[in-house]
RNA sequence: GGACGGUUAGCUCAAUGGCAGAGCAUCGCGUUUACAUCGCGGAGGUUAUAGGUUCAAAUCCUAUACCGUCCACCA
C-alpha cells in the first residue's frame, strides 16, 4: 500500500468527465435542484475570489446531489460586451477606436477562442461538479436568438422605448452606460469662486468645480428663502468669458450652505441639472462631445479634452479677473466601473427598459425569495429603492448582441426583425418586406445590447438547454441563485427585473451570497497593490482539496482573509484523512460487509457510533441552512478528536491483539468501516479529489457505486443513537485524559507503564472499563478506592484518580 | 447624509438569556508499530465603551466610539 499521500489526483477529473458522473439526467428520479450558475466573464485567469465563491456553490451542489437530489448544474461563460472588448484591447494592445468594426469583432472572436479553453479549465480544476455538457456562451447563436426575442417581446409589451434624453455617458469608452455601471471615486479638485456680473454691474459669486461647463450654463439658482440673494430672483447675469445671458431662478433644491449658495445650472453637470432643465424648461447647450472633448460652443477651447479645458478656462478666468478665490477639496465623483473614467451626462438617443414603475414589485419579489444570509436582502432593497433611471440597454460599442432593429430611411419608422429570422445582425441583413411607407431602404441600428441585458436571462438560457418540455417546467423557478455580493445591484437585480417583465414570477426560490477573499491585512486584493494570490499557485502547492476545505472557513456573506497558516491546517487535514484510512484498511483487508450484529459491539464502538450519528445529524441540519462552515467544523471535529485521537487509539489493542474474541474483533472492524465510510462521504462535498481517491482505493471492492460522488450521504441509524453510552464513556475518556496529563507533567512517555491506578468514584460502573483503560494506557492494575487519599487528580465532579 | 454588517484569547472565528470555546501561533513534554505534515499538556479573557432590563447578559434594549461594505451627495 502506498505510504505517501497520493500526488496525482487530477486523474479523477478525467474520470468524472469520462464516466459522466455529474451529467444531468432528466429521467432520474428524485427532486430536481436547479442552479443558476454564474457565468464568469472571460478574463485571463480565474482569480482567488472566483475560486472562493464558486467553491461555496459547488459544496452546496455536491451536498444536494449526495442527498439524492437530481442536480441541474449548467456552466456558461459571459463573453460579450464592454468587459470582453476591454480584455481584447488589452490582450492585443489595440484600441477599438482605431479599428474597423468588422476587424475588431473578428479579433474578439479570435481572442476568445484562444483564451477560453484554459480559462474554463480553471473552473474544472477547482472541482466544479457542473454538467459541462450543459454549457453555453452569452454570444452563442442560440443565446443571441433568445436575447433578441426577449427584446422584441418587451418592445411589443411597450416596456422598451427609445428616447433622446440626458444619459449617463462614459467619454473614455464612448458609450452610454446604466446606473448600475457607476462607481464612486474620491478625487481632489479645486473649488473655484467665480464672479458673474449682473446687468446692473453688481457681482455675484458662484462656486464650481467644473468651470469648463461655463459655456453650457443656462441658468442660475438660489434657494427661495435665502435672504442674501432675495432681490436677485428674476434678474439676468452674464456668464464670464462666454458672455451668454442667463436668468436667475429660485428652487428648493439649492443648499444655501454649499459653496456660496448660488448655483449655476449647466446642461448637464449632474442629475440636479437634468431636473432643473425639465422643470424650468431651460434651453439645451452642449459643450462636451461624446469622446470627451469640448464642442463648438466652447469657442476657443473647442477640441480640448475636459481636464485640459478646465485648466485653460481657469487660466483665462484669472487673466480676466473673474476668479475671486480657489480652494482644494476632496469630493466623490461618479466614475465608470469598467474604466474608472469620470462620467458625463450627455443628451443622446438610447434604448431603455421601462421598469421604474415596478420598484414595489421588485421589492415584493425580493421578499418572496429566501436569502442566505438574510441581511443581503437589505442591500438589494436599498438598491431598488434608490433606482432613479430606467435601464439603458444600448451601448455604442461593437462586440455584443445586436439590436434586431432597422430604421426606414425614408420615414424613419422602427422596424423589428421577425422572430423566425432571429438571430439577426442588422448590419449584415435586411428586413424582408417593405416599410409601411413603401420604401425598402433601411438603416441598421448599430448599437449593441448591454451585456447584463443578456446575462440577466440565464435562468431561461440554461433551462432551454434541456429539450424535454416536462422537465423544463420543473426547472423554473430555479432552486438556487448563488453569487458574490458585488453583483447584487447588477446580475441579481437585473435577473429579478427580467423575470418580472417576462414571466411575472420570481426566478429562483433561494439566493446564496458569498463574500470576498481579502489579503492578510483585510484589504482587497488587487494587481496594483501586488497582494494578489493566484488560485492556480495555491492548487499547485497544496492541492485543490486544501483550497476548497479552506474556503469553507467562511460562512456565506463573510469575507475571508488569506492566511497561509490556515491553508497549511487544511493540508494537514487532507493528509490526516489519507493516513487514517491507510491505517484502518490495514485491518480491513479481509473485511466483508455482512449485517451488523449490534449485540457484538463493545461500549467504545457504541460510543463512537453514537457520536457519528450526532455528527451526521448536525452536519445535515447546518447544511440545510447552507451553513457549510459549521458542517465542516462538525466533521473536522468528529474526525480528528473523536475518531482519530480517541477511537483509533482505544480500538488499537483490539485490532492488534489476537487473543480478542472473534466477534469482538469483527465488531471493531464493522465500526471502523461504518465510521470511515461516513467520514469520507461527509467530506466529499468539501474535498472531491481525495475522497474519490480513498473511495476507489479502499471502498470500491465492497461498494457498488462507481464514484463516491454518486453515493448518498449516510442517514441516521436510530439503533445506534445511544446517549446513555455517551454519558458513561465520557468518564473513560476523562480518565484517559487525566492519565495523559499526569504522564505529561511527569515528563514521561505516554507508553510508559503505570504500576497502579486508583479510581475514587461512587459510580461503580466504571469498573467495567478497567481492562480497556489498562490496555490503552499501559497500566498494570486498577483499583477502586473509597477512602480519601491525598494527591488525587480530579477527572470531573464525580471521579478522582491517583496514579502510583 | 442613509442602509447594512462587524468589534470576544496574539491572529482567525464559535458560543441564539444559563460554567466564555476551537483552530492557528506561543511555551513545555513525548522515537507511541497510520500520521513528527504526529501526539499529550500548559499558559493566554474586565467579551469596544457607557448606561439599562433580568435571579442570571458576550447574547436583549438605549446611546457612543471605531472598522468594513453598499448607496446618495458631486453646484
Amino acid at each position: 500500500m502506498r505510504k505517501h499521500y497520493p500526488k496525482n489526483l487530477k486523474k479523477w477529473q478525467r474520470f468524472w468527465e469520462k464516466e459522466k458522473i455529474y451529467k444531468f439526467n432528466p429521467q432520474k428520479k428524485g427532486k430536481i435542484f436547479s442552479i443558476d450558475t454564474p457565468p464568469p466573464t472571460v478574463s485571463g485567469k480565474m482569480h482567488l475570489g472566483h475560486a472562493f465563491s464558486y467553491t461555496h456553490l459547488d459544496i452546496i451542489a455536491r451536498y444536494q446531489r449526495m442527498k439524492g437530489k437530481n442536480v441541474f448544474y449548467p456552466f456558461g461563460t459571459d463573453d460579450n460586451g464592454l468587459p470582453t472588448e476591454k480584455l481584447v484591447e488589452k490582450e492585443n494592445k489595440v484600441s477599438i477606436f482605431n479599428m474597423k468594426r468588422q476587424d475588431f469583432v473578428k479579433l474578439c472572436q479570435k481572442t476568445l477562442k484562444r483564451i477560453k479553453p484554459s480559462f474554463v479549465q480553471d473552473w474544472k480544476d477547482i472541482g466544479m461538479s457542473c454538467d459541462f455538457d450543459l454549457g453555453y456562451s452569452t454570444i452563442d447563436k442560440e443565446v443571441q436568438k433568445l436575447s433578441q426575442r426577449f427584446f422584441i417581446e418587451l418592445y411589443e409589451k411597450k416596456r422598451i422605448y427609445q428616447k433622446e434624453t440626458p444619459t449617463l455617458w462614459c467619454p473614455q469608452c464612448r458609450t452610454a452606460i446604466a446606473q448600475a455601471d457607476l462607481e464612486n471615486k474620491e478625487t481632489e479638485t479645486v473649488f473655484n469662486d467665480i464672479i458673474f456680473k449682473l446687468e446692473n454691474g453688481k457681482e455675484i459669486l458662484i462656486a464650481t468645480t467644473r468651470p469648463e461647463l461655463l459655456s453650457s450654463c443656462v441658468a442660475i439658482f438660489i434657494h427661495p428663502s435665502d435672504k442674501r440673494y432675495k432681490n436677485l430672483i428674476g434678474k439676468t447675469a452674464v456668464v464670464p468669458i462666454f458672455k451668454q445671458k442667463v436668468k436667475i431662478y429660485n428652487d428648493k433644491g439649492v443648499d444655501p450652505k454649499k459653496g456660496t449658495g448660488v448655483v449655476m445650472c449647466c446642461t448637464f453637470g449632474d442629475t440636479t441639472d437634468i431636473e432643473w432643465y425639465f422643470v424650468h424648461h431651460l434651453p439645451l447647450k452642449i459643450s462636451i462631445n461624446q469622446d470627451g472633448t469640448m464642442t463648438k460652443i466652447a469657442g476657443p477651447f473647442q477640441g480640448l479634452k475636459i481636464k485640459e479645458a478646465r485648466q485653460r478656462i481657469i487660466e483665462e478666468l484669472k487673466k480676466q479677473g473673474f476668479i475671486r478665490s480657489q480652494k482644494k477639496i476632496k469630493h466623490f465623483v461618479n466614475v465608470h466601473e469598467r474604466c474608472n473614467a469620470e462620467i458625463e451626462i450627455l443628451n443622446t438617443s438610447q434604448w431603455f427598459i421601462k421598469y421604474l414603475d415596478f420598484k414595489k414589485d421588485f421589492l415584493k419579489m425580493g421578499r418572496q425569495i429566501e436569502w442566505y444570509p438574510d441581511f443581503m436582502r437589505k442591500r438589494y432593497e436599498n438598491w431598488v429603492s434608490g433606482l432613479r433611471w430606467d435601464w439603458c440597454i444600448s451601448r455604442q460599442r461593437y462586440f455584443g448582441i445586436p439590436f434586431p432593429v432597422w430604421y426606414c430611411q425614408k420615414c424613419g419608422e422602427i422596424r423589428l426583425a421577425r422572430i423566425s429570422d432571429l438571430p439577426v445582425d442588422p448590419l449584415y441583413s435586411k428586413p424582408k418586406t417593405r416599410c409601411s411607407c413603401g420604401s425598402n431602404r433601411f438603416i441598421p441600428e448599430t448599437d449593441i445590447l448591454d451585456t447584463w441585458a443578456t446575462s440577466s436571462l440565464t435562468p431561461k438560457i440554461t433551462i432551454d438547454l434541456v429539450k424535454d418540455e416536462k422537465t423544463k417546467k420543473k426547472l423554473f423557478p430555479m432552486s438556487l441563485r448563488p453569487q458574490a455580493h458585488d453583483i447584487i445591484n447588477f446580475w441579481l437585480f437585473y435577473t429579478i427585473a427580467r423575470s418580472k417583465l417576462h414571466f411575472n414570477k420570481i426566478p429562483w426560490k433561494e439566493v446564496t451570497i458569498s463574500g470576498f477573499v481579502l489579503d492578510p491585512k483585510g484589504e482587497k486584493m488587487s494587481k496594483s497593490k501586488g497582494n494578489v494570490v493566484a488560485p492556480q499557485e495555491v492548487i499547485e502547492k497544496y492541492g485543490v482539496d486544501v483550497l476548497r476545505h479552506w474556503t469553507a472557513k467562511a460562512s456565506l456573506g463573510e469575507d475571508l482573509r488569506w492566511n497561509e497558516e490556515e491553508i497549511k491546517a487544511s493540508k494537514r487535514t487532507v493528509i490526516k484523512i489519507w493516513n487514517a484510512f491507510r491505517f484502518s484498511f490495514m485491518h480491513l483487508e479481509s473485511f466483508k460487509k455482512n449485517n451488523l450484529i449490534i449485540s457484538n459491539l463493545e461500549d467504545e464502538d457504541r460510543w463512537i457510533l453514537h457520536l457519528l450519528e450526532m455528527t451526521i445529524k448536525d452536519y445535515k441540519v447546518y447544511f440545510e441552512k447552507y451553513q457549510f462552515k459549521k458542517s465542516r467544523e462538525t466533521i473536522d471535529n468528529f474526525f480528528w478528536k473523536n475518531f482519530c485521537d480517541n477511537y483509533l487509539e482505544i480500538v488499537k489493542p483490539r485490532l492488534y491483539n489476537n487473543d480478542v474474541l472473534k466477534e469482538s474483533k469483527e465488531a471493531a472492524k464493522y465500526t471502523l468501516y461504518l465510521c470511515l465510510f461516513s467520514i469520507i462521504k461527509l467530506y466529499a462535498p468539501f474535498m472531491p479529489y481525495i475522497t474519490e481517491e480513498v473511495y476507489q482505493t479502499f471502498f470500491r471492492r465492497l461498494e457498488k457505486e462507481k464514484s463516491i460522488h454518486l453515493t448518498l450521504l449516510p442517514t441516521i441509524n436510530r439503533n445506534l443513537v445511544n446517549p446513555k453510552i455517551k454519558e458513561k464513556f465520557d468518564n473513560v475518556i476523562g480518565i484517559i485524559g487525566a492519565i495523559r496529563k499526569y504522564k505529561s507533567e511527569k515528563k514521561v512517555s505516554i507508553r510508559k507503564e503505570v504500576n497502579k491506578l486508583f479510581i475514587k468514584s461512587k459510580n461503580k460502573e466504571i469498573k467495567k472499563y478497567f481492562n480497556l483503560i489498562k490496555s490503552v494506557m499501559n497500566i498494570k492494575s486498577i483499583k477502586m478506592k473509597d477512602k480519601n487519599v491525598s494527591g488525587y487528580f480530579e477527572v470531573n465532579s464525580s471521579i478522582k484518580i491517583k496514579i502510583i
